[in-house]
DNA sequence: TTGATATATCGAAGCGCTTCTATAAATTTC
DNA sequence: GAAATTTATAGAAGCGCTTCGATATATCAA
């Protein structure tokens, strides 16, 4: 009679009386190293699946020293922000962490970060294996991960030349401001704010080259800019007056993101305006609000999913080239970008 | 290339030798319990901040047969949905996990959940000390939590007389319909989908009440509902037609979520309806998307992040307690209900 | 005064795993 | 065909912590 009682937790002794061999061997089944004959892997496998062994996280992690923990870190603003831009990155980085067999701990930090104060647990406990930082974070915080020695990676901002995942910015607006051209337009606005971004700067810069190659020399005028707001649906409404107040109208206007370009054709909108017949509107990053909207925006979508993914991948793969690192044959460049693509709705 | 000095772990017993006593009493005086002097309290905490001591998580575990971590599951689609809703749940969650000295993990689960082969890694692995469940899940894994016997909450969902945490959804929609009568209308619609999910059918039986207490007897011919549908901005849309396609037009309508309530402006306004002048239409939920609709949508907030919040704390005092579990006194209704506010802006 | 009880400290036994070392058999080398 | 090397297995140390006695002293009730 076998009797229900509470099932006691088994571990790999366990296995490895069943399986009539050294827990030592079990050990190096479960993590497929060393030298272990097939009959015996066969035996120890099928022990594991009979007693339903699961190894138990703590103890690999006091024995091996890893935690097999990956460090998510992320501006709490950033996650109050109106759209679930990080959100988004770290679920592809959560996505993939289970493939690789990681956790992902997330922590957030405050914008007024400060040093000992705010340090998030997992820096002071030590307790991953390495950290993604998502966004732009404040660069004490950068300096103190720095110096811990933890390997990390940057998603969507960079930071010396660490290891880093970030959008194609330059060639997606190039590619939104050529549609706009190819659609007739001659007369094409930039607008956008916190030009200290280098995702924004980078969008600018876009829209620069395009315009130039197409023979427009003069996009200092038709650039608006409110640098020290941040690109919200506000100053989008905002900005909207200075673009449609000029003499020199836009026929069509690039934002530096989605929320801007919202702004701008609620201003507009509110003016009278058609659109896209008035003035045709292409955002940036696509965003959930841009589906909803009337009309429906057109925007360059970013990966945010897929960057994430990419950040743990990258992630993974330093972790286990850290033996590796002092090689003189290192691959140097793990500067990974993904590329943006146009999403072509209604508002252009 | 400077060559960080690696800094050696600093252990319990290093603390333990620098404050001239044993490991237990500096485990003692870590974790409050036990008997310690105030002298040697103060010698031990001194030569733990001297040596910058932080225990090991791991460590800790092993020992203590306890993981510091909390479980929060969640299902895949409710991630990818539209509006960051239980994110912000997650959110407050991790907030208050912050306080508790816990560690959040995040699982997500496909949809088409199947036992065993999906059983999340933290549930097999027994990472976590409790679970919190967000959202309606498939029932097989709300069983194979139940058999785990690892305690759970769930949040905006019931499951038996498990610990819950769900919005008061009826009092909200009270308040919702009362609103729309204040401001004269008679006839108020109510706009549904999905009806077998407690929380719409909850605010659907609101509706009803604040109706029939206002003398309305007939709320049915009012009531429109795709119950086959998910509530989204499609489903809304759909439903637009039906509603103002009747003879008896409302003046006003009441949604089950902003999603609907988004849909269905969208559709008015094509039909050349003004908002909120020709139809009155207020939501539910408070969604970002409802901040920047034109007009802004008037809608019931639910308090998202408070809900984590709570969930954690709930769950938190729920694993305290355990040793009292047996307790005759035992206070058994742990099931919480958060209050809804109204929220006004511009389309009602 | 005297057991009983509360307070205080320490040493040591594990928690479940990885990994180093020892040992031996099988295989390769020249 | 003896030495060197590779393959295969087991034993045991120890990762950093908690916690269970053991022991000792201080405090209390009668």
């Amino acid at each position: 009679m076998n009797q229900p009682t509470k099932k006691k937790k088994v571990t790999i002794k366990d296995v490895a009386k069943h399986a009539k061999s050294s827990m030592s061997t079990v050990s190096m089944v479960v993590n497929g190293k060393g030298y272990v004959s097939d009959i015996k892997r066969k035996e120890v496998l099928g022990a594991i699946r009979q007693l339903g062994y699961v190894p138990s996280a703590p103890a690999r992690s006091l024995a091996s020293n890893r935690t097999n923990n990956i460090g998510f870190i992320l501006r709490e603003s950033h996650f109050t922000l109106s759209e679930p831009f990080y959100t988004r990155i770290f679920l592809g980085a959560e996505f993939e962490a289970k493939n690789q067999n990681y956790y992902v701990l997330l922590a957030t930090v405050a914008d007024d970060y400060e040093r000992e104060a705010d340090t998030p647990r997992l820096l002071k406990e030590r307790n991953v294996d390495g950290i993604i930082i998502a966004g732009k974070v404040n660069s004490e915080l950068l300096m103190e991960v720095e110096d811990s020695g933890i390997p990390f990676v940057l998603v969507d901002y960079q930071y010396k030349s660490y290891p880093s995942i970030t959008i194609d910015n330059r060639n997606g607006s190039i590619e939104a401001v050529r549609y706009l051209m190819e659609k007739g337009h001659k007369d094409i606005a930039f607008l956008g704010s916190d030009i200290r971004h280098p995702s924004i700067s980078d969008r600018l810069e876009g829209y620069q080259l395009a315009m130039l190659k197409a023979g427009h020399q003069d996009t200092k005028s038709m650039t608006f800019i409110d640098e020290d707001k941040s690109p919200t649906l506000q100053t989008g409404f905002d900005l909207g007056m200075r673009i449609l107040g000029g003499k020199r109208k836009p026929t069509a206007v690039f934002c530096a993101n989605d929320a801007l370009a919202l702004g701008l054709i609620k201003y507009a909108k509110q003016k009278k305006l058609k659109i896209p017949e008035d003035l045709a509107v292409v955002g940036f990053d696509d965003v959930e609000g841009g589906k909803f909207s009337t009309p429906q925006l057109t925007t360059v979508r970013v990966f945010k999913e897929q960057m994430g993914e990419l950040a743990l991948r990258l992630l993974a793969e330093l972790l286990d080239d850290i033996p590796t690192l002092n090689s003189k044959f290192e691959r140097s460049n793990h500067m990974l970008t993904v590329p943006a693509e146009l999403i072509i709705r209604e508002s252009a």
